[in-house]
DNA sequence: AAACGGACCAACCGCTCACAG
DNA sequence: ACTGTGAGCGGTTGGTCCGTT
């Protein structure tokens, strides 16, 4: 017999949101900042559980969304990442803004994951398919052979697409590459990763200190209102439609994401959260590995970092790495402290040498509870 | 036209972790 | 040290759509 859930238990709804709910919800963040999740439902007055709520917002209403179709460079960096960091979602969907770790996670399993299977790669490895015999092949023959030659030694034949070569030896080049010592893979297990939970310091309390003193995102709202007259149905069948396509075309509260590209702009913009959470969350994961001194590790975001430089440039300095840099640290992702952020950085810098992002807690907002009371739906 | 199966994705579930008391 | 509670994470499920037979 497994446990009832909060839902049940509390006779709450469960199932997909309607627009009112949505609003509900949105108005409520927008005023009040999220205090405590477990409040929020009913001071926003849903009957929804509060983990339900918080996923919502997280994954939907959330104005700094980026919707659509994962670009070349997020998918790039999304197999990258999976290489480094296995399933940890969370950790991946830092480094891109914008983007959920459901969504990246839904993305994985329905299309990225195909596509290397497709490509001859084991997407839980990175390795190639034959690559269980390669492992067992002397270490030092490996370290002799370019990557080109592994993959014809391994029967890829060399009238392979380019692409698809070029794919391979991209995304495989950590797996097959042995390095002088011939340990220096970068793999899941080798990481080392501190088993503590990695708390991305999202968006909320951020979103918070940028609420509008009037309580509400006018452009965004007022753009919503317009389109609430849409029947539920319609909308959201346009949506779904309109999402495989990639196109937002409204703005509504639907069961389907549609922030316009406009809207995002403008309030991603006003909040900037996403890139606040990212440059924390990657000075953790950072700090964690400088922390432990990990040559895997590093290993690992060189290795990321120059398939980046192959790629997009995203990064400037992946050749030579430096954990002594700390302004180098800012430019191994690309999403840069700014404004608020930087002041804080600096704050922390002083304050404690710069080592510990990783203390920073999610700091539920409004600690004065009469900001709640007096505030009636 | 109906049935079927696959793809996609929002939402749920159960677990772990952090923290306050 | 222990316990309860809330937050967050990753795996999984279930609903919907769409293409094929």
């Amino acid at each position: 017999m497994g446990r009832n859930s909060c839902c049940v238990k509390q006779k709450l709804r469960k199932g997909l949101w309607s627009p009112e709910e949505d609003e509900k919800l949105y108005n409520y963040i927008t005023r009040f900042g999220v205090g405590c999740w477990s409040s929020v439902p009913k001071l926003a007055g849903l009957q929804r559980c509060g983990k339900s709520c918080r996923l919502r917002w997280i994954n939907y209403l959330r104005p700094d969304l980026k919707r659509g179709m994962f670009s070349q460079e997020e998918e790039d960096l999304i197999i990258n990442l999976h290489e480094a960091l296995g399933n940890r979602w969370a950790q991946i969907a830092a480094q891109l803004p914008g983007r959920t770790d459901n969504e990246i996670k839904n993305f994985w399993n329905s299309s990225l994951k195909k596509k290397l299977l497709k490509q001859g790669v084991d997407p839980n490895t990175h390795k190639l398919i034959n690559d269980a015999q390669l492992a067992i092949k002397d270490e030092r023959e490996c370290a002799e052979l370019s990557p080109l030659q592994m993959l014809q030694q391994e029967g890829v034949p060399s009238s392979a697409s380019t692409a698809q070569l070029d794919h391979q030896q991209t995304y495989n080049l950590s797996s097959i590459l042995c390095s002088n010592g011939g340990k220096m893979e970068a793999s899941r297990e080798n990481l080392n990763f501190s088993s503590k939970q990695v708390y991305d310091p999202l968006f909320l309390s951020e979103f918070q200190a940028n609420v509008d003193p009037d309580g509400f995102h006018s452009s965004f709202l007022s753009h919503c209102h317009q389109n609430l007259s849409r029947p539920y149905d319609q909308s959201q069948r346009e949506n779904h439609h309109h999402h495989h396509h990639h196109i937002s075309p409204i703005c509504g509260f639907n069961s389907m994401p549609n922030l316009t590209n406009f809207d995002h702009q403008n309030l991603a913009a006003e909040t900037q959260f996403s890139h606040h959470s990212s440059s924390r969350t990657t000075k953790f994961v950072m700090n964690e590995a400088k922390e432990s001194s990990n040559a895997s590790f590093q290993q690992a975001m060189i290795h990321i970092n120059n398939n980046d430089n192959n790629n997009n440039n995203v990064v400037e300095n992946g050749g030579s790495f430096s954990w002594d840099d700390e302004s180098k640290l800012d430019s191994v992702f690309p999403f840069q402290f700014s404004g608020i952020q930087i002041e804080e950085r600096n704050q922390k810098l002083q304050n404690q040498n710069s080592d510990d992002f990783a203390t920073y807690q999610l700091t539920a907002l409004p600690q004065n509870m009469n900001v709640f009371n007096d505030h009636r739906i």
